[in-house]
RNA sequence: GCCUCUGUAGCUCAAUGGAAGAGCAGUUCCGUCCUAAGGAAACGGUUGGGGGUUCGAGUCCCUCCAGGGGCACCA
């Protein structure tokens, strides 16, 4: 290109762009513009060449959802993303950086309700503009990937995938009690429902009996747990507890109790197997088939009490159920339960503090050894019997100390007079053969007890339910599923796939409970392919975290329209090497692509059984210290600030601001600060004045080590993600060639040369225009994002001399300049002989002499 | 309440147990018809508090304080 003399194009930029706050000279406009279609041309980021013999890094993005234009989310996350890909890229990667929208969903369908228009033009209108702003914020895709998971060519392997569920007994229909959403009128899964409200839009959510499709999640509950242990050191430990939170094991054991006047035992589950003798009564989930039953043979007046109770409880909101404080409630149910390990007969309850859908929807209750059953008991005046003395001392265990002294026999606690649960350690006792056990030997001994007299057994269970997945929605994926007229459920074959989304023109898309799909009778009739007769289709579609599970495989073979993806080439890239995305999904998006991963895995469709190998969580963009939002008025547009600032400056404001994981308060940092440097290290390659064949060795040796000292750290920096301290670095190497240029050895030397390419290299990870740019007036041929990283010279490195501390009782007392290959003993013996030691020495004797060669030695005395 | 992570310069962050450092911002000066770019210099610290281990602690241990995050009627 023609170096513009600064004077001539000054005046240029002052007319063409008033707002830019770029340097004299840096267009930020002409040259993001320019490269663009460079970028184009070249097609840097394509993988599409099967022969490619690079090792391949597969670096991906959560992909977007297309509500509006990008905004400063998004250019945090793929400005974070595309360091990544564009590093492993100079490292001599093929790098897989695909890009694609989350398209189908609720805020389409409810732009399209309000504007009453078919969601499509919405949807697809704004994945034009986000991938135009996407190519204009130089994000390193291969655009020739792309995949929308509202196109029927995407769809139709989620329905296959559903086929697949089917087949394998993995996606099942069952009538329960789900979370509804009243004001989005659908149906949501317990990960979608967040403080008791819709995750999506905050409404309250209620409970509400319903039919619906579950995917078998909790088959796959002891992996998905103990799989997280590979990902430990590689996704953020926050993500994989939160993970373990949600998945939820407890190990215990189920015990049998025997229900008078009824034929079948009654199983409960428990952790605290060992209290058993202090179960004073059970309850029953109030929601459940089992107190339904139960009451079905009690005298009316308590069947009135019961439905009059179950009534009050559905009421009740999520929010309220959860409120752990709250008083109490529960109704008698006027049967009884017989305790399998000494015959007692126990009153059974019915109360709303015990889930239907955990465990077996019934415990035994210990009021004495745990809060919920002992706050229940004394709101109803149950006993309340101690079977752990946990003032009793343990073996192994610390004695209690009472004014200085161990006494012999402290009282056991008395948990219904002081209202608290002993739930600690302690021994045995009113429990027969368990008195004298600790807690953790007599669970053990309980559970044998039980084994052996048939009556229970070891169990564990799980917080993780089953994931509900239709939605009574017209915007996703139809499901797959032909209702015969006798009930039966017809899966479609392969090869009437997709079926297809019918238009939404006519249809009435406004939440009314019931599916929009089902207005559309002509899509809804179908005939039924086993004996003719008339059938119907299923009126719901799935939820779009089903489309997000197994995208990345897509990408994998985005065209194929034979298979979801081709197995060889899932052999060749996956699993994900670097995935980068939001903290949000922690758990529903991460925790459901694992486990469609696993099925896909026993399917033997591929050969690893976790998606992602690392996980990077950015934070978020906040201002004035919240989100973004336009309601609150802090809304920072990423449009406006481009127009501002440019392209590379956002970019590299995003990445210098802080560790990736933190969250950046926009009214902090200077996107001005940035685009003021970009300009001054953009100035570095126009004060070049040798050419790019210069013999570096002839170059000052100071500004090579700064050089080759970045060079060598870089790398370790980005792998371990630490982008802002890599721009410090930059703005280091930056501020000592300009220093050389000005008043080192000036623009001519080799080093200036070294350096102003090295700037270049590693601006080319944040800012990609400015680099290119600089690349070329260094005088490369394009592109900059496929030169490759230089490797560090280590004889460089090393300084001529090195400042050696000298420490007297670990005080600085005086310095040497040693070489940095000193020996130990040369340096103990120059240190001895220092006056200055000689002198704080003085007349004490010398103890020992710590010796770090070359940095410190420290003359311990005795004193 | 329980579990976790983090406290270093005004801000954002560095520092294999070995001299407490960068970048940004701010200050002063040079420069310029003016404005801006640009250059130079200096300033900036009880490493949240206290105790311990060590020849030596920002770093390891204990404890308290302050923030962030997660979980919370899951038996």
């Amino acid at each position: 290109m023609v170096i513009a003399r600064t004077h001539s194009v000054r005046r240029e930029t002052a007319v063409a762009h008033h707002h830019a706050d770029e340097a004299p000279g840096y267009d930020v406009a002409r040259i993001q513009e320019k490269w663009q279609a460079v970028w184009d041309e070249l097609q840097p980021f394509n993988t599409s060449d099967p022969d490619d013999p690079r090792p391949r890094k597969y670096v991906l993005d959560m992909f977007p959802y297309p509500s509006g234009d990008l905004h400063m989310g998004h250019a945090e996350a793929y400005a974070l993303g595309d360091v990544i890909a564009r590093y492993w890229r100079q490292q001599g990667f093929n790098v897989l950086h695909p890009i694609g929208w989350d398209s189908f969903g609720l805020p389409a369908e409810n732009a399209a309700i309000k504007r009453g228009i078919d969601p499509r033009p919405w949807t697809y209108d704004n994945i034009a503009q986000q991938r135009k702003s996407m190519k204009q914020y130089a994000a390193s895709f291969d655009w020739d990937r792309v995949l929308h998971t509202s196109d029927p060519e995407y769809y139709k392997w989620n329905q296959w995938l559903f086929l697949k569920l089917y087949e394998k007994g993995l996606a099942y229909r069952k009538a329960s009690w789900v979370n509804w959403c009243p004001k989005d009128q659908t149906v949501l899964a317990n990960e979608q429902v967040v403080d008791g409200a819709c995750e999506r839009c905050g409404t309250i959510v209620v409970k509400k009996k319903l039919t619906q499709w579950y995917f078998k999640i909790t088959d796959y509950a002891d992996r998905l747990l103990d799989d997280l242990n590979q990902l430990e050191g590689f996704w953020p430990s926050k993500v994989l507890a939160m993970q373990r939170n949600w998945i939820g094991r407890s190990m215990g054991a189920d015990v049998d109790f025997a229900i008078e006047g009824r034929a079948e035992p009654v199983s409960v589950f428990t952790t605290r197997p060992d209290t058993l003798f202090g179960a004073t009564f059970m309850v029953v989930a109030p929601d459940s088939e089992l107190a339904a039953e139960l009451v079905a043979g009690a005298d009316a007046e308590v069947a009135a009490q019961f439905a009059a109770y179950l009534a009050d409880v559905q009421k009740n909101t999520e929010i309220e159920r959860q409120d752990a404080t709250r008083e109490k409630t529960g109704v008698f149910l006027g049967r009884y339960a017989v305790n399998p390990v000494n015959g007692e007969r126990v009153p059974i309850w019915s109360a709303d503090y015990v889930l239907a859908d955990y465990g077996h929807g019934a415990i035994m209750a210990v009021p004495a050894h745990d809060q919920r059953d002992l706050d229940f008991a004394r709101t109803f005046g149950l006993p309340v019997r101690v079977v752990v003395d946990t003032n009793a001392p343990i073996t192994g265990a610390i004695p209690v100390v009472v004014d200085g002294e161990v006494p012999d026999e402290l009282p056991p606690l008395d948990p219904a007079g002081t209202g608290i649960a002993l739930v600690g350690d302690g021994r045995m006792i009113n429990s027969g053969p368990l008195d004298g056990l600790s807690k953790t030997n007599a669970i053990a001994r309980m559970i044998e007890i039980l084994e052996a007299g048939g009556t229970g057994r070891a169990a564990k269970n799980f917080r993780l339910r089953d994931w509900l997945i239709s939605r009574q929605r017209y915007w996703g994926t139809p499901i797959p599923i032909i209702h015969a007229e006798n009930g039966d459920l017809i899966p479609l074959s392969e090869d009437q796939l997709p079926l297809e989304l019918p238009s939404a023109e006519g249809l009435d898309l406004s939440p009314r409970g019931t599916s929009p799909l089902g207005g559309d009778e002509e899509w809804m009739s179908v005939t039924n392919p086993i004996d003719g007769s008339p059938a119907r289709r299923d009126p719901d579609t799935m939820d779009t975290f089903v489309d997000s599970s197994w995208y990345f495989l897509r990408f994998l073979d985005p065209h194929d329209d034979a298979r979801a993806f081709d197995p060889a080439e899932a052999e060749r890239w996956a699993p994900v090497d670097q995935y980068v995305g939001g903290v949000t999904h922690a758990i529903l998006h991460l925790l459901y692509a694992r486990f469609i991963t696993k099925v896909l895995y026993d399917l033997g469709y591929v050969t690893f059984t976790e998606p992602f190998s690392a996980l990077l969580n950015q934070g978020m963009v906040l201002m004035d210290g919240s989100a973004m939002s336009k309601s609150k008025g802090n809304l920072v547009r990423l449009s406006d600030q481009i127009d501002e600032h440019g392209v590379d400056a956002i970019r590299l404001t995003m990445a210098f601001a802080g560790p990736p994981e933190d969250d950046i308060d926009w009214a902090d940092v200077a996107p001005h600060a940035s685009a003021k440097f970009l300009a001054r290290a953009w100035r570095l390659a126009h004060d070049v004045t040798s050419a790019p064949e210069v013999e570096w060795k002839s170059g000052d040796a100071a500004l090579r080590r700064v050089t080759h000292q970045f060079l060598a750290d870089a790398p370790g920096l980005i792998e371990a993600f630490k982008f802002n301290v890599v721009v410090a670095r930059i703005m280091e190497l930056v501020n000592a060639t300009r220093k050389a240029i000005d008043s080192g050895p000036g623009g001519a030397d080799a080093a200036v040369r070294e350096a102003a390419e090295t700037v270049a290299l590693g601006l080319s990870l944040f800012s990609p225009y400015t680099a290119e740019e600089m690349w070329e007036t260094l005088g490369y041929p394009p592109s900059v994002a496929l030169y490759g990283w230089r490797k560090a010279d280590p004889t460089l490195l090393v300084a001529e001399s090195v400042t050696c501390v000298v420490q007297v009782d670990g005080k600085l007392r005086d310095r040497l300049d040693v070489s940095p290959r000193i020996s130990p003993e040369a340096l103990e013996a120059q240190v001895r002989a220092l006056p200055s030691v000689a002198r704080t020495v003085g007349d004490r004797a010398i103890i020992s002499v710590i010796v770090r060669a070359p940095r410190l030695v420290n003359v311990v005395t005795a004193h």
